[in-house]
DNA sequence: ATTATCTATAGATCTATAGATAATGC
DNA sequence: ATTATCTATAGATCTATAGATAATGC
């Protein structure tokens, strides 16, 4: 076990102010999770790194002793958040006995269901304005890479192989806009059941690809 | 002409302290722009109302002379963002004579071309978290009135008066998902002419809603 | 002895008001 | 006299560090 790991019994060191149940987490992850929570409901910069402690349990100063700041936060959550859907693009990838146009909507119904299917909404960070700025390169390669396995993939259907460029690039463009859309209509109405949406989203997504007139 | 209208020749009041050539502008749109470029690209918490004002040539403190501070700007810029697209979608549920199909097409011709065609990029307005807030009702009531006009429109075409309501709101859902993701597409990509992109998102919004089999 | 936490706080903001000032208008 | 602006600043933050403290571990 790490010495930061899940608390078994006995913990080393002051005990917290303000004591409450056992979450199971460890304090790093206790601090990413209510920095999820407060940036996708608050927004990046009106969060304060005394509102992240105290949802975490802990005073503010302590923060420092797990992380450097809020922008250690967000890149971890950003990076967090897109690599379940690159590894998914992976495999997808590299199955290519299975058809493009299979590949292509099972990519489309994971990653909703990544953005849209966790606790928080956790894909609401992408439309944060920081996100932006050149700290965050890290997860903006990452995010290209994910960009790059749709293009392939719409390439790869049968349409898809007699488009121009130009052509190839909006559709790329249009299927990941709606994909990435799809965060702000789950904004909106978050009680709807994310299994049906995603599906539902795959299917719109295929139609702008072209791929389908069903 | 209003005494805060456009400035012709001379001008009551103190001099500003760094002068610069005239924009044309009243100071108050001179304030609305400055907020515009720095809410879009910055964000909003993250923008102080020393940076809005020195933006629109003047010190911190005049700003109140103008408006009672950066809510007042976020609102008046958000309600100025929807306003546009909502007479055109009044106008086109109007024209009854004319089909669905083409009516639902130029209402999303329209709207991604108010969306991405400012100066600056207002359509990312919409995505900061900051604008949920119960302050901001009067933008969100417009917003819903602009949405109702494309379920109408949908819910108008040869296929979609057999959808069972459950179905229209999901199409609906993502065809209005598609067009505001579509703000994120552009600003990954702002150089892309709009009207080209405009149309292109029309032709792929018809797909979603089940009323093209190109 | 080591560790995780705490309390306290310096320094750096940022907002919104008070009051002064430099133009034009009458 | 009226107005648009300015300068100055009080009060309220917020971040990040310094140093104290209360546990366990040996």
């Amino acid at each position: 076990m790490g010495s930061a790991g899940a608390t078994g019994g006995r913990r080393v060191g002051r005990p917290r102010a303000a004591r409450r149940p056992e979450t199971g987490l460890s304090a790093r992850d206790e601090l990413l999770a209510a920095a999820a929570e407060l940036f996708t409901t608050r927004g990046y910069a009106a969060t304060t790194t005394r509102a992240v402690a105290e949802l975490a349990g802990m005073r503010q100063a302590s923060m420092y002793h797990y992380v450097s700041g809020k922008e250690e936060l967000l890149a971890e959550l950003l990076e967090s958040t897109v690599t379940p859907s690159l590894t998914c693009a992976r495999e997808l990838l590299a199955r290519d006995a299975a058809p493009a146009e299979d590949r292509l909507w099972e990519l489309c119904r994971t990653d909703v269901g990544f953005l849209c299917g966790g606790p928080h909404n956790l894909g609401g960070l992408y439309l944060l304005p920081e996100v932006r700025a050149e700290r965050f390169a890290g997860f903006h390669a990452v995010r290209a890479e994910l960009k790059d396995a749709y293009r392939q993939l719409i390439a790869a259907t049968a349409e898809g192989g007699a488009l121009a460029k130009g052509e190839l690039d909006l559709r790329t463009d249009l299927v990941f806009g709606l994909i990435e859309g799809v965060i702000l209509v789950h904004r909106s109405d978050p009680d709807r059941p994310v299994s049906a949406f995603a599906e539902a989203t795959a299917d719109a997504a295929l139609r702008i690809a072209g791929v389908w007139a069903p």
